[in-house]
DNA sequence: TTGTAGGCGTTATCAT
DNA sequence: ATGATAACGCCTACAA
């Protein structure tokens, strides 16, 4: 049997209240050298809290939890490490729980574990919640918000970066650097990052006055294998002179089926990716992208949890960057 | 204040023990028709169970922690499915903390949250543990294991690849395709894990009577930084033909540099990383390595956790294999 | 400044 | 098959 804070009293000859107080720090509460009695008669005895009991107790638990997708998306780890940048700070633990992806009974499950866990705060990274999941989610009354996944009006409160925006400016970089037939790959129709993405691409051709091949257009997920794909479906003499990919790892995709196919990038074809990790960095070519900020996405969800006002969460698009690297050239 | 399992025996007209027992499914000791009521009277009120009070009063948690090295060595996303494939299948909960590298702070932290969360098992992943962490652990009695860490004897139970065998195999695949001069780069003497490859590494070149330049030795730690570092002290004409990177990330550093001076892999330099991640796939060209089985690490130490006899957990190294890839060629 | 006692939501033991 | 009731370990009025 573990050691309580019963033992400690009993060996400290106080009450129980006396060394609850004590340990959890209740300033002014005790006299300071009782304090430093307990807390010696408490490590002596290798007392260690149980944080059920606590919270319990409480009703109140400095827990955050980060639910995320386990797609193999790169940029999860920046957002991730974001949250602790601001959670350490605020002397919060957080615990991660993969969802899957696009998974409604793993879902279902991290959400009920959160729930039941009733934690201070979830952060949902990089996931569109099925609606049983929101709901329950909702109907807890546990502060939420979404990371990097800025959705439909009535989903909540979201961190992001504007995905309309994305594509419309990841087009008009193309544009203006002589591209009039751009391809897009890897976006889905059926998501709504896809869509809006989507959007802002025909949104910028438009402007242009430039007219879409939906040839051009080739669907899919965030994936490498999916720029693989896409690639191939253009073939080796490709209808468009670039391409933006859904990723890094997608565009990672594209380029590599080009060059199998002996195309070189940027000379023969110019790629660009969405998102602007690491990874378009120590590739080569480096890789032109249109960069998100995702630790600053990963910091301001978890202040916006923890500050501490029971105002409503303030849903807004962190700015994004037009990164120029070497998978594109003018034309 | 949220619905307990007090207000769904009230509005089921029965006694809090009976909802317990028909929600927890405690079979054969309800009827059938009285658990359909209750299950319904307790979906219509949004009942949620507390885990806490729960784990509290059973004493049981269901929930498997894996501490995890903030390292962004992309290797533990492996792990952390393989840990999930057996989890999910044994109805467990996982929950992942993050501890920094060589933090101890966050360590302590990390293992300290562990502890008061009683949770049922601990898996270490990717992190040699400070003493003090270590201990608590240790006196905690909580079960845990060392996952990609095979440490000194009274670590712990772990499960790991062996790095000895690593450094050799990789020295011994290069010497076999006519490298004599072979250098080694991001091990640390240090760490165990960089210690025991650089021995494997000497035993190899030992074996077929070759003699080492410590220079050829360079030092670091698991990074695409370390790699290009490296590299710069190999300078443009690198007294060796071959490179043994400490993971995947290094040597496309190593290889980025090496290009950047105007020298072609594998034509005038061969480099052979450690890991085996899907990097070495999409990295172009692709990488020759030794590598590891993290997914099935991840299951492995699951499992291990989960059996539920109280034996003590049997420490092993999973097979590693050489894959020749594309940054390597014979001499 | 310290102690007493009740309660947090659940499970477990003992009756019935 | 079901119901009281006592834990579980801690926190927190309230009293002293």
């Amino acid at each position: 049997m573990r050691v309580t804070i019963k033992d400690v009293a009993q060996a400290a000859n106080v009450s129980v209240s006396t060394v609850s107080r004590v340990l959890s720090n209740k300033e002014n509460f005790f006299a300071s050298k009782t304090a430093d009695h307990v807390r010696k008669v408490a490590a002596d005895l290798g007392y260690q809290r149980n944080a059920y009991a606590a919270d319990l107790a409480s009703h109140q638990s400095d827990v955050l939890a980060v639910v995320i997708s386990a797609t193999k998306s790169n940029f999860a780890d920046e957002i991730i490490a974001g949250i602790h940048d601001v959670a350490t700070k605020h002397g919060n633990s957080v615990m991660i729980l993969y969802a899957g992806e696009n998974n409604p009974t793993l879902q279902d499950k991290a959400i009920k574990t959160v729930i039941e866990r009733d934690v201070m705060g979830v952060l949902i990274v990089a996931l569109e919640l099925g609606d049983e999941s929101l709901n329950s989610l909702k109907t807890s009354g546990i502060p939420h918000i979404f990371l990097s996944t800025a959705a439909k009006e009535n989903l909540g409160p979201f961190i992001a970066s504007d995905d309309h925006a994305i594509g419309y400016e990841a087009t008009k970089y193309l544009i203006e650097h002589g591209h009039r037939k751009i391809g897009l790959v890897g976006m889905d129709e059926q998501s709504f990052v896809g869509a809006q993405r989507m959007n802002g691409y025909r949104e910028a051709m438009a402007k242009h006055s430039l007219s879409i091949d939906e040839d051009w257009l080739v669907p899919g997920y965030f994936t490498f294998e999916d720029g693989e794909a896409a690639m191939q479906h253009f073939g080796k003499q490709p209808a468009v002179t670039a391409i933006i990919a859904n990723s890094d790892l997608t565009a990672i995709g594209v380029i590599d089926q080009a060059r199998d196919y002996g195309l070189e990038v940027p000379a023969q074809l110019s790629v660009m990716s969405i998102d602007g990790t690491k990874l378009t960095r120590i590739f080569r070519p480096t890789i032109t992208s249109v960069t998100q900020d995702f630790f600053q996405i990963g910091r301001a969800g978890c202040a916006a949890l923890l500050t501490g006002d029971n105002e409503p969460i303030q849903s807004k698009f962190l700015p994004i960057k037009v990164v120029e690297r070497n998978s594109t050239r003018q034309l």
